[in-house]
DNA sequence: TGTGAGCTACCTACCAGTAGGAAGGTGCAC
DNA sequence: GTGCACCTTCCTACTGGTAGGTAGCTCACA
């Protein structure tokens, strides 16, 4: 265990902000090389092959994730504040010109022609984002806070898409505050109308 | 006026086939020059550059889908079933195992790193099909068909951003039904009731 | 005395793009 | 109708550059 960030993790790092902006085949170990400072064979000698790179980088990827979730739920208790905190966190990325894009979002385009080990991490990654989201929801629907029209599962799957592709748009137009724009009524849509009445007053 | 089809659009149904599989980067003149049974440097003469190649297909792409749409308005007259009719084109589409993806909803996340021209074409195809959405919910809502909670060019940016996260999850979970169990209860949601009966008594 | 991290130097394959010529068609002058 | 100029299309052959990846070394450090 090192104290400052090792140069491993630098790579992910630099590697991660390549994929959010240009994808799998976005970017070379050259790019990586330049960007931190050490020769492109000593970046073979921390990830034998690019494949390798990535799998691992969608692997830290998706435990950060999930682990920010997680404890998104222990410390936040109303499951619509929690969606509300899920999705600040991606308005507080874009609003830091920080990577304002899902890295699994971003290779899922890419799905056909990745490796197979990174595509399955992709879609392990969608896999868990949705049975989050789900369980939100209908613990948010057993305690009256959001009015479903269809089954959590199906809302969940909704309201994902609806985030990635309020990415897509963001960067589509260049306007970073249009993800807010797409989201937020999509959730003030499930917000059942107490609720509504309590979070319009404040 | 030739009456076969030309090399040239032969160069561009594969490229586009391409990028929606792999993106920009995912496709090289090699790849069409092995698709369609031309050297390499043939294609550099219909298409000197890569990124004029990619510049013209977007833009045969957004005329096609503007005519399209512009055609859907003739053809069919209630607002109601010209959305369904545009989503119907996706499902056939993702059906027919065909592209089941927009090339502008690929290109959008590569933003970043496209040729200008080529960017400022996909952005030019968010903003048509947005106000093409816009002006179909707004005259639904004229009609009493659909009930907006929002302005219609919001509704518009959900919906469109629904469409394109829907692809995405249709990927990443290899499950090409996936597309249609998100967007149609998202158009379901807009209509209003009374038109929502006779849909469902059908 | 290893072991990990970085280096130089190199490999093969591929990339986009260019130069210049062969084949075939079209139109025109005579 | 033969010859000629011109055009489009596609070709072979090549360029400079970059891709991912490897071999084998030095050096620090434990």
């Amino acid at each position: 265990m090192k104290s400052m960030t090792s140069t491993s993790e630098k790579i992910l790092d630099i590697a991660q902000s390549l994929i959010v902006a240009g994808g799998y085949n976005g970017f070379s170990y050259a790019d990586i090389s330049a960007a931190i400072g050490i020769r492109r064979a000593s970046i073979h000698h921390h990830f034998p092959t690019k494949a390798e790179l990535v799998s691992v980088l969608v692997d830290r990827y998706r435990r950060q994730a999930e682990a920010g979730l997680k404890s998104l739920g222990e410390q936040v208790s109303s499951p619509a504040e929690q969606l509300q905190s899920y999705l600040n966190y991606w308005q507080t990325c874009i609003r830091d010109a920080s990577p304002p894009f899902c890295v699994c979002a971003m290779l899922a385009g890419e799905t056909q022609m990745l490796p197979e080990e990174v595509a399955s991490q992709v879609r392990a990654h969608f896999h868990s984002l949705a049975s989050w989201l789900t369980s939100v929801l209908s613990a948010g629907a057993e305690q009256g806070l959001f009015r479903l029209n269809k089954r959590p599962e199906e809302e969940a799957q909704m309201l994902m898409a609806s985030v990635h592709g309020a990415m897509l748009s963001a960067r589509a137009f260049g306007d970073p505050g249009l993800f807010t724009k797409i989201v937020n009524p999509q959730i003030t849509k499930l917000l059942s109308p107490d609720c509504l009445r309590t979070a319009q007053s404040r």
